[in-house]
DNA sequence: TCAAAAGTGTTTGCTATACACCCATGA
DNA sequence: TCATGGGTGTATAGCAAACACTTTTGA
């Protein structure tokens, strides 16, 4: 037992994992296994321990829920109501992080009895305030497309400038124009042709390309 | 005495509150009265009380120290790191905050021996990770010049184009065309000439405006 | 009449957009 | 040879940047 002579919160993480999957995109949500909400839907998420950080936390239960080391990601902002959790006052940093549809192995963890991938337009009901989390996930994601390179983490280590074309459209819900948009991706320096090409049917062979630094996101303004 | 089956840590919030002061760009700190980083500069802050919001608290805090209400204040960023207090385990939710030099009453509070406005660039040596936070609130605040309406929060209740651009030459560092200044400010028309001049000396009395939604920050892009 | 800050337009360059056809391949 | 998606250039419009003189006032 642990005593204090003041009233303490629980702090959490909670994730919203974007991912593109048949041509949508998609984020990881879990079913739960315990009261409260149970046999709802949830973001992926967990308590914060005394000796990690709260990176430490985000990055070990997207480890835990995904498989995944090593993705974007990064806070998205700290939600704490007093009445959020009926249980006791718990305060959340919420993070988001985007996957490449490759590496997608998810293992149902012990705090979940399922999880699935699910469309922005299909979502359940949320338990918590999680709607408002995957929203605000959702608007910081749209607007970082048009100033940073945050989308190119979305995409496996190969890909063609289609495929990326592909993306930008499923996210931001509209038609690009190609010879404007490969113009506009070139003159960013980010990526390389690999000197490979994919044949997928009966036409011309497409370029592949990669990151040229996949740590780095710039921000290009 | 409160008691929990695990520990808990304890959750604060720190407040970059910045002004335009003296033809600079400052931010008000306090002299720690108790240890850790007794007689040390720090951010203003204090613990979020269960019953409140993270934001309230913010709020709170902010009264305590400025004695203003209703100024522009955002959460900027969560701090987490497990030894960043040496007391307890602390998780500190920034916040920035913006006021107008004319509503600057700073009162010393009971947590604070002493407070007082820093330029940017002469900050002292600061508690816990404080000089973090003040570098990323900076960035926040030069970023959002750029695409939104924030610096006007910055401004009295009326004001000259020409008080409006210092503040801009301010925090950008940097000079700007007077007309293409006035263009763009005057095509946002997010203010609006209050009939009223300004006379401060022997030559042409500047026309005085006022923000016509004061709640409201623009996203310009 | 002089000094000082307020106020005002036009030209130029750059970036974003619109738009249509040829290329390489497999069936 | 045909269907399919890959790949390419140019013309136009809209926005941002450069740039200098007149106006109004008080001393």
């Amino acid at each position: 037992m642990y005593t204090y002579e003041y009233p303490h919160p629980s702090v959490t993480t909670d994730i919203i994992i974007f991912s593109i999957r048949e041509k949508q995109l998609k984020l990881l949500l879990i079913k739960r296994k315990e009261p409260p909400f149970q046999g709802s839907w949830a973001l992926p998420g967990g308590f914060v321990n005394m000796d990690e950080s709260i990176d430490d936390a985000a990055k070990r239960e997207l480890a835990e829920e995904t498989g995944v080391r090593d993705v974007y990601l990064e806070q998205l902002y700290t939600y704490g109501e007093p009445n959020r959790d009926p249980r006791e006052r718990v305060i959340t940093v919420a993070y988001f992080a985007l996957i490449a549809s490759e590496h997608l192995h998810v293992q149902a963890s012990s705090d979940a009895a399922e999880a699935d991938w699910f469309a922005m337009d299909t979502l359940p009901d949320l338990a918590f305030d999680h709607d408002e989390m995957i929203k605000t996930a959702h608007q910081r994601l749209v607007a970082k497309l048009d100033y940073s390179t945050i989308a190119f983490q979305l995409m496996p280590q190969q890909f063609t400038l289609s495929a990326l074309q592909e993306v930008y459209e499923i996210i931001l819900q509209a038609e690009i124009d190609k010879r404007n948009f490969r113009k506009w991706v070139l003159a960013l320096e980010n990526i390389e042709e690999t000197g490979e090409t994919l044949r997928t049917g009966s036409h011309r062979p497409a370029k592949l390309y990669a990151v040229k630094d996949m740590e780095k996101v710039d921000i290009i303004k």
